[in-house]
DNA sequence: GTAAACACGATAGTAATACTATTATATATG
DNA sequence: CATATATAATAGTATTACTATCGTGTTTAC
């Protein structure tokens, strides 16, 4: 068992790097699979010291809680987003092109040929598009914002900031464009999965080229030329 | 104590019609308050009971669990602004200004005037705002929503969508951008308030005009003429 | 090569949560 | 006045979300 992409997470996320073990990947790879299939609410850190034969205790030396663990594995997510999004800008100068090539990762990174993991991205993926928003969305935002543990998203929408920002310098709301972006790409999915009157996109066996085509759609109008 | 404002919403969200009782009324004005307080996560029916002088057991008469009485509230919430803006809309015929009435409604609908009501609904926008995504992010959507537990939400959505088919018949995405405009009305403001690198809006002492501009600024130019 | 440090598993225990069930009493209804 | 109903009071259960301790096997340091 490997992790052969290593990401760079901030320290705080974890007690113990989970990175640095062979029961912390285990940790990070099963906990992927079971909050996938259970989603949050009902994933517990006893089922999953169970899955991987170990103890709650045991897990309880990575993660303070299961909600770390979650932000963990977003953030992670997050970050590998970030540099898959680098890999594929390589040689690319135009920036209308630079916004499609982030908006088709953002849309769906797992086809990515270059990383190599033993977490399941597309688990990972549904996992994103289901239960990110809860990782804010709680009475200690502030607290884990100011120990920065939102920064890898938040470089992340930056990053789609700076391309608005070249694209045209005097759009007023690129920020808001970024983060409601990303924001599509989780709900939009999610609808078209179980609210579909919400949206009008269809994503069937993991294609989401419609996804895609809306978010450029939205992407390019709005910035204007 | 009374709601003045009787709303109808579906019989499946409760076992017991809060509106028809007093103590079912304490519950819904308290469990505003409280879940504003303590985030939803913290919130429990036996903190509930202490504060309005009951019971667990009583509680539970009512609402089969936390889940539903947080969707009993949304609902009850997007029913209500469902209903300002048709009592906003009353005599008037153009579409672009019914949009920016309605915009302006799920911007910030607690300046409205001619609701009288018990619910403290500036704390309960305060809810919607940051806890409106968990009601659906559950393993439990699908079911729910078979049995219509989001038809309020939908139909809001729809009120949006028709306007914008009236007002471009060819604009290929007017779920999206509905569903899209309802989202942000929370999330900018939860960005402005919480990760503010993730918006360009201020949102001081309850004034919403800065998200106000940027819906409408969605939706105008995305809709095109 | 041995001692110390460390990681992990095993076990136990606690307070709180999310309920369910039963009974008694007060109140409303017919 | 009898009855039905709503609620309060109480008790109890399984699960969750931890915390603490201890022993053992493995790694690391010198």
């Amino acid at each position: 068992m490997s992790i052969d992409v290593k990401l760079i997470l901030n320290q705080k996320l974890f007690l113990r790097d989970p990175q640095e073990s062979s029961l912390g990947k285990k940790i990070i790879i099963q906990s992927v699979v079971l909050i996938e299939k259970l989603g949050f609410e009902l994933f517990t850190f006893k089922k999953l010291a169970h899955e991987i034969n170990s103890t709650e205790a045991s897990i309880y030396r990575y993660f303070e809680n299961k909600h770390l663990l979650l932000l963990y594995i977003m953030t992670w997510y997050w970050e590998w987003i970030d540099y898959v999004i680098d890999i594929n800008w390589n040689n690319i100068d135009d920036d209308k092109q630079k916004l499609s090539i982030a908006i088709a990762i953002i849309a769906d990174a797992s086809e990515d040929e270059f990383t190599q993991t033993d977490i399941d991205l597309k688990l990972l993926h549904h996992i994103v598009i289901a239960e990110s928003t809860k990782v804010y969305h709680t009475k200690l935002v502030d607290k884990e914002n100011k120990k920065g543990l939102f920064l890898t998203y938040k470089k992340l929408a930056e990053k789609f900031v700076h391309l608005f920002e070249a694209l045209n310098p005097s759009y007023p709301y690129p920020r808001v464009l970024a983060s409601t972006l990303l924001e599509m790409s989780n709900s939009q999915v999610f609808y078209a999965q179980h609210l579909n009157r919400l949206t009008d996109i269809e994503v069937k066996r993991e294609d989401y080229s419609q996804l895609k085509t809306v978010m450029e759609h939205f992407a390019f109008n709005l910035i204007g030329k």
